[in-house]
DNA sequence: GTGCCATGTGAAA
DNA sequence: TTCACCTGGCACC
């Protein structure tokens, strides 16, 4: 499930199980199998995450950056190491652990000017304690784009995808197609601060949970109905009643993925002060 | 069992 | 704009 908690959970689990350990290293599917022997053999640093990518430090400067995409998976599990089952892009092996990836977007040897370039190209990631927020501020208070469509620029916001995007605009009663620039200095500040709680939740339970415990009942309710546990507020909830107004979650494509809102709790206008 | 859709991105056309 | 990646969950038959 690869927004950012599953890379930086991933970066996590690399690193206990792997890090200051020489590895084997190897293609079985053979995508990967030059690169793969370069590092056969090597001492494996350091894992780590930005925003959804993922970067494998070894010895001698070499360094794999990994981005999982739509379907990716990076599994870490003790040895021994089974067969390879399915298509194993890169395998790594130590004497206590091994680790399986497939279907990955990206998976490639990067030198240290590559790998700075991708670091270069990313905005603030809210699970770095060093982020600046204000450089995604900068970017989203003078676009005209729509804060639906920023959220999912990862030169704007590293780390949030489809799931985030629409929950976290939820909590915050804030439209997808918003533009960027009518949202508040304030606005903005609470939804940085929101998304650095709901990465890091995701990161400890290894899963998006994105519901305030007051709306808990009514998730409880809503999944009778819908034959699958509700976790979320909007994401893939279209047609189905809000769990706060009742009203039906709408969906539309934007930045080339479906979003989705409740029209009655995220107008696209709203009064600026009441009373 | 089959077929569609999906938490994403970049290369090819 | 379309395709590649080529996994996996789930609705539907």
């Amino acid at each position: 499930m690869p927004e950012g908690h599953t890379l930086f959970r991933l970066a996590t689990s690399l690193r206990d199980a792997f890090a200051g350990d020489v590895v084997a290293s190897g293609s079985p599917q053979g995508r990967f199998e030059e690169s793969a022997a370069q590092l056969d053999g090597l001492r494996l640093l350091e894992a780590s995450s930005r925003g959804k990518h993922l970067f494998v430090d070894f010895e001698q400067d070499r360094a794999v950056h990994v981005h999982l995409g739509l379907y990716g998976k990076f599994v870490v599990r003790a040895a021994p190491a089974p067969d390879p089952v399915g298509q194993v892009r890169w395998r790594l092996v130590s004497g206590s652990a091994y680790a399986d990836l497939r279907g990955a977007t990206a998976c490639e040897l990067v030198t240290p000017e590559a790998r700075q370039a991708i670091l270069d190209r990313l905005g603030p990631d809210p699970l770095d304690p060093g982020a600046d927020p204000e450089r995604a501020w900068a970017r989203i208070s003078r676009s005209r784009a729509p804060i639906g469509g920023l959220l999912m620029d990862q030169a704007v916001v590293a780390g949030v995808g489809n799931v985030y995007r629409a929950e976290v605009l939820f909590r915050h009663r804030l439209h997808p197609l918003r533009p960027g620039r009518t949202l508040r200095r304030g606005q903005f500040a609470a939804l940085w601060e929101d998304l650095v709680v709901l990465l890091h939740d995701g990161v400890r339970a290894g899963q998006i949970r994105t519901l305030r415990p007051e709306d808990a009942a009514a998730a409880r309710e809503a999944s009778t109905v819908e034959h699958r546990r509700v976790k979320n507020y909007v994401y893939r909830r279209q047609g189905q009643p809000c769990l706060v107004c009742g009203a039906t979650v709408r969906t539309e494509e934007l930045a080339h993925r479906n979003s989705f809102w409740c029209p009655r709790c995220q107008p696209v206008f709203r009064s600026r002060a009441v009373g």
